[in-house]
DNA sequence: ATGACAACTCATAGTTGA
């Protein structure tokens, strides 16, 4: 089964690119970051229309995540287990962003936990947001760790906002300064690692150089200056029955996409 | 150091993102 992850940024904007990623790709589980919108006003129906259930955990203009699974290929709608990590966002009195969804994806040979995240980006930096970033990196943690007591079937997945090692980004002196490649973000992302979760990508891809975001600006994606922020970990479960990564690069070069390119695994049964 | 680019909002300028 194919379980794919897409920051979407905004799908108002990105209905059609959507749709026809899900009709191209067909992935079993699907989890979409950046929705930009609320439950209520989340377009639904075109996606029902494609034969995907939809569970939202929404937010007006920012933020925001999805999980979608494929009713044509057997799956039940998603059931949610958990949404959110209980962590306020940097500014006093906003409350808890919307970030996290965690449901049980339930096919006709399969059932498998899978956790939809969207982490925060921590610019500028040092500040509130840098803060804000780390400690949901611990909650993170923290959350994952329950998972893994578990002893599910589990796939932890979305737009980490971090880029793991040097050779995940076209330069590193061009990004040094960012949030996303800072050495407390990366020892964060190295902790996730070190407790047993695996990096799917960068374990059928060990020398890098594989990008799953392009900024809009300055021309990234035909320089292809990008770097890897999306992120697919894995339970031992789910490493056992890793058979194929991919990122769906082609999806970037097309009208109005994403700055970012859809990422899957293919588990075997 | 700044801006470039895009999406969103009680819009027409400001905020957020990476």
């Amino acid at each position: 089964m194919k379980i794919a992850t897409f920051n979407i940024n905004g799908i108002k904007a990105r209905l059609p690119r959507l749709t026809e990623w899900l009709a191209e790709t067909r992935p079993a589980v699907a989890c979409l970051q950046e929705i930009k919108s609320l439950d209520e006003t989340f377009p639904g129906k075109e996606i029902e229309a494609l034969g995907y259930h939809v569970l939202t955990h929404g937010q007006k203009a920012f933020n925001g995540v999805a999980v979608l699974t494929d009713g044509k290929a057997g799956f039940e709608p998603p059931r949610e287990v958990r949404r959110g990590l209980g962590i306020d966002g940097p500014k006093d009195g906003e409350g808890e962003q919307a970030r996290y969804l965690e449901v049980e994806a339930i096919g006709p040979s399969s059932t498998m936990r899978v956790a939809c995240l969207y982490l925060p980006n921590g610019n500028p930096r040092p500040g509130p947001k840098f803060d804000y970033k780390l400690a949901w990196m611990e909650a993170l943690r923290a959350r994952m760790a329950a998972i893994w007591a578990e002893e599910v079937p589990a796939v932890v997945l979305g737009d980490f906002n971090v880029i793991p090692e040097d050779d995940d980004v076209w330069s590193v002196k061009a990004m040094a300064n960012d949030a996303l490649m800072q050495p407390e973000s990366r020892a964060a992302y190295a902790r996730l690692l070190g407790d047993g979760w695996t990096d799917a990508l960068r374990t059928l891809n060990p020398r890098g150089g594989v990008w799953t975001y392009w900024d809009y600006q300055g021309g990234a994606w035909q320089r292809d200056h990008g770097f890897r922020i999306d992120h697919v970990l894995l339970s031992p479960e789910c490493a056992d029955r890793l058979e194929a990564v991919g990122v769906d690069r082609e999806h970037r070069g097309r009208e109005k996409a994403s700055d970012h390119a859809p990422v899957w695994v293919e588990l075997g049964t």
